[in-house]
RNA sequence: GCGCCCGUAGCUCAGCUGGAUAGAGCGUCGGCCUCCGGAGCCGAAGGCCAGAGGUUCGAAUCCUCUCGGGCGCGCCA
């Protein structure tokens, strides 16, 4: 509906404009938006006000003649110039009666759109580390992560989700080495279990498994790890690092590569089934160690060269970041030889770049703000235009039980993880509730008020709106009441105040959908279904719909349908489910 | 110290890239089913949009500064 008034606008617009060189169209959308105040009419326009200056015109004169310039339509009842110069329009009844038909044909595609066509897109998102559980941050940017995916989807973009795997690195070396400690403890080994080690339960399932499968295999003379561990005088992490060498090699190269690859796989999977209940299904997990083998990081490391941006320092390679907007130059290859988390992350979105998307959209902890400047410059070092990567910031998840705040750390293990959180208030509350908030606004997650299954879930309000379509549907076939066709239906018997509020509402929803795409916006959608089920629920209370008035019943049927049309839609981009009941 | 995000009703948050009288939910107070599901509806109270300047026809929105909160600033990931 907004679209078709937009094309009329600007047909109006370049008429009026016609001898004025300076005037670009595209520079004003959007040009046509709802009014807030009935009053003022359906839709609303400042093109007038905006342009006046530009075309040395009166603001209300240049609305008159942009009215006068405005083509015929079935679709426009009125128009009028208000205020400083606004120009309102009012559209026919009709054209929201049209709306309830058009939304019953297109069923689930009611809401889709083609504005980003030309677009192929990449969106990654979660790739937390393989070292234990999802905890309720992930939650988070899985929820996000995967409505901007079916957001960008709907509106016609090409959509490629992927999951960067951090399968490679001291991480990973650690986690190797807490399942081995556990797996000495079986063996009653008698070494202690240093504090900063993974301290979560499942390290101790994996070396449960291992010791299943592999029996006493990977015991060893432990007189040397023993003295490292005792040794409380060096630093920690140092220690640490200390503990993982001493560790290879007691089981040597490929026996430590044996408990590696099963921590790995045992968590990976996890990660996945957990997402999977989540609804969250990236097309792609993309390996970092697969990367390396690739000689994806050389490759990278070749183009970064070409470009001379490249050098030698104090024993290391540095990137010469800081020519293209970082802060400082960036170690890629460190003094032992190592390449850096840096050079995989490079290497991997040079790989993307050369898939061919044409947009990377990166989904990011708001404590990953810092490493954006860097990837931005290598991309644009390999090449890429400047807006080829795009970063979207999620800001932390505090978690509260009750007013008491929860200190979360996956190496300590006292964090509450998606699993629980999602056992306990369920998927559909989950979801919603995560993208009901701005991801760039800190979330404050209260536990207790999630797990108390009491009425003030908004996503109940959505649901039950959906499913008392269901009841008035159930209702009239037990009662013999045929279903009406929406192409014959008497839609002008729509007439109450509360079905005008909620026709409106439903003809806002494609360009809602359209909104929150171009803003990454989910939670604009979270709102919408808000206001569209208060509107039913309003109108619902107010009035029958199962009358005897057959003509009026019918129309009220077309209504409700098209009503649970569209919030159906809108929970499914949500990743929320839409019940027959409750 | 420097950089990024944020500050809107008692609480939790929206606010459509600068529009007309700033909106919801929860909470508080008062009403509504002999009627399709009361997980609902209707109404009331509640605001110096952190503060101060600036930009212009017009600012919660854009710019500068101050205050307050969060997060970064590794040859960690």
């Amino acid at each position: 509906m907004r679209a078709q008034l937009d094309f009329l606008l600007n047909e109006a617009l370049s008429a009026v404009t016609a001898g004025a060189g300076s005037f670009e169209p595209g520079d004003l959308d959007p040009q046509i938006e709802r009014t807030r105040d009935a009053r003022h009419g359906d839709f609303t326009s400042n093109v007038a006000l905006r342009l006046a200056k530009k075309l040395g015109a009166k603001p209300r004169d240049l609305a008159g003649q942009i009215i006068a310039a405005l083509p015929e339509s079935p679709l426009v009842d009125s128009t009028e110039v208000a205020g400083a110069g606004f120009i309102n329009i009012r559209v026919v009844p009709a054209a929201y009666q049209q709306e309830l038909r058009i939304i019953l044909e297109s069923g689930p595609s009611y809401g889709c759109s083609e504005i980003g066509a030309d677009q192929r897109i990449i969106v990654e998102y979660v790739s937390a580390n393989p070292t234990g559980p999802l905890h309720v941050g992930h939650g988070r940017h899985a929820a996000f992560g995967a409505t901007l995916a079916n957001l960008l989807r709907a509106t016609g973009h090409e959509v490629h989700e992927e999951y960067y795997v951090n399968d490679a690195g001291r991480q990973m070396d650690i986690l190797a080495t807490s399942v081995w400690l556990r797996y000495a403890e079986l063996l009653e080994k008698g070494l202690p279990f240093p504090s900063n080690c993974y301290q979560g339960d499942y390290v101790i399932d994996i070396a449960a498994r291992i010791r299943r499968e592999h029996g006493d295999a990977f015991d060893g003379d432990t007189n040397a790890l023993a003295a490292v561990l005792a040794d409380t005088d060096t630093e920690p992490e140092q220690r640490l690092d200390r503990i993982v060498t001493e560790i290879k090699a007691i089981l040597g190269e490929r026996n430590f590569a044996i408990v590696f690859d099963a921590a790995l796989a045992s968590v990976l999977d996890d990660i996945k089934a957990d997402l999977a209940e989540f609804g969250v299904a990236p097309q792609n997990w993309y390996s970092e160690r697969s990367l390396v083998d690739r000689g994806a990081i050389a490759h990278a490391f070749e183009l970064l060269e070409s470009s001379n941006m490249l050098y030698a320092k104090d024993g290391a390679t540095w990137f010469r970041s800081s020519a293209l907007g970082d802060e400082k130059d960036r170690v890629v290859v460190r003094e032992n030889g190592v390449t850096t988390y840096f050079a995989s992350d490079i290497a991997y979105h040079n790989e993307k770049r050369e898939r061919g998307f044409t947009r990377l959209l990166d989904v990011l902890g708001a404590d990953h703000h810092g490493y954006v400047a860097r990837v931005r410059a290598g991309l644009e070092a390999m090449g890429s235009p400047q807006d080829l990567l795009e970063v979207r910031l999620v800001q932390f998840v505090t978690l509260y039980r009750g007013n008491q705040k929860m200190q979360m750390s996956t190496r300590s293990g006292e964090y509450v993880t998606l699993r629980a959180l999602r056992d306990e208030v369920g998927n559909d509350a989950a979801r919603f509730f995560y993208v009901s908030r701005s991801n760039d606004q800190h979330l404050d997650f209260d536990l207790e008020l999630a797990k108390s299954h009491s009425n003030d879930n908004p996503v109940y309000y959505l649901q039950y709106a959906h499913a008392r379509v269901a009841s008035v549907l159930k209702r009239m076939s037990e009662e013999g009441i045929p279903g009406p066709d929406p192409q014959m239906a008497e839609l002008s018997r729509l007439v109450e105040p509360e079905e005008h509020a909620l026709m409106v509402a439903l003809s806002r929803y494609p360009e809602q959908v359209a909104l929150a795409a171009t803003n990454r916006a989910p939670q604009q959608v979270a709102h919408y279904l808000r206001d569209t089920a208060a509107a039913f629920h309003g109108c619902y209370n107010a009035h029958r719909v199962l009358v005897d008035d057959t003509a009026l019943r019918d129309a009220r049927i077309v209504l409700a349908l098209a009503t649970q049309q569209v919030i159906r839609n809108g929970l499914t981009l949500l990743g929320v489910s839409a019940p027959e009941s409750m």
